[in-house]
DNA sequence: CTAGTAGCCTGCCTGC
DNA sequence: TGCAGGCAGGCTACTA
């Protein structure tokens, strides 16, 4: 499932292997992929002939500025290649002859029989052709609403703060909320608790200034180190390359219901909030 | 405005 | 061995 450090690494993989490339023709497998143009011709269309210039990353978006040869030569805006991963979505950097893997839902291919492939099982994945002409956000919905990135100077501890003294909800469905912060799921959301020993249900007004401060930190660091790390730090996820990674660092409590904690020996128990699974250890992250 | 939930979708796992 | 049912989860659209 990927997540900002797993987008991140996609970006840099796709920054170092799609950029300057022409694309020569794209081949949309299965329509609903494509959200937008909502003609799928138009998709292919609006993509051909032109070149990535880099690849962006929001949250969990990818957005590729992409540019054209005018007729004098020069080059022009050509409009942005938006993609959202979701739950299985992999962009593989491919010899064009490399057999079709049954998921796959988009193909751009590029000149000297190199292929980006969209492969994706699940079919939750997205992808946007956006016109020059237009903004990103406007057809991104998602995009228009994205809190800030947690990474940078806009995730202050004030702004935490703020945000968690203004809310009435259980923190861990605050940690999922795009609006609030920008890429975290429920991989780094349950890790990120646990390190600040709060349980996940644990209402975001009801934590102590001291506990705002500690998941604060503690969110920046989980996903700073799963980006030195490429990612690959809890997930079967994949590079751009096709290499996965596991690097072998363990999850605290992601899917070890009825295993022992690792700090304390207590068995970690599930409790659903929002329709999504919360893994915690009931010792290390007491309910008040 | 805030918060909660159904639905989308396929593969894997469990139990009968 | 075959198959039904539950589970996994990011986001949008909808409801209260």
């Amino acid at each position: 499932v990927p997540e900002l450090p797993e987008v991140e690494t996609v970006r840099l993989g796709l920054n170092a292997t799609t950029c300057g490339l022409t694309m020569t023709a794209v081949a949309v497998l299965l329509d609903r992929t494509v959200t937008f143009p909502q003609d799928q011709e138009a998709f292919c269309a609006g993509l051909q002939s032109v070149q990535i210039l880099e690849w962006k990353r929001r949250g969990k978006y990818l957005l590729a500025t992409l540019v054209q040869e005018a007729a004098s030569g020069s080059t022009q805006a050509a409009g942005w290649l938006g993609v959202h991963l979701r739950m299985t979505g992999q962009l593989l950097w491919l010899s064009a002859d490399t057999p079709l893997h049954k998921h796959t839902r988009v193909q751009f291919f590029f000149n000297k029989g190199q292929e980006l492939r969209f492969v994706d099982q699940r079919t939750f994945g997205r992808v946007w052709w956006i016109p020059p002409t237009e903004e990103p956000a406007t057809y991104i919905t998602g995009l228009a609403h994205l809190g800030p990135e947690p990474l940078s100077a806009d995730f202050s501890s004030q702004y935490w703060a703020t945000v968690c003294q203004r809310r009435q909800r259980p923190i861990k469905t605050a940690l999922l909320d795009q609006t609030l912060i920008a890429g975290l799921g429920n991989i780094y959301a349950d890790e990120s608790l646990f390190l600040s020993g709060i349980h996940p249900s644990c209402l975001c007004k009801a934590l102590t200034p001291q506990q705002t401060e500690r998941l604060h930190g503690v969110i920046r660091e989980v996903l700073q180190t799963a980006l030195i790390q490429g990612g690959t730090t809890f997930s079967d996820f994949r590079q751009v390359s096709g290499i996965n990674g596991n690097y072998g660092r363990v999850a605290w409590v992601y899917r070890r219901r009825g295993q022992p904690c690792r700090q304390c020996g207590t068995l970690i128990e599930t409790i659903r909030l929002a329709g999504r699974s919360c893994h915690f250890c009931p010792q290390c992250q007491p309910k008040r």
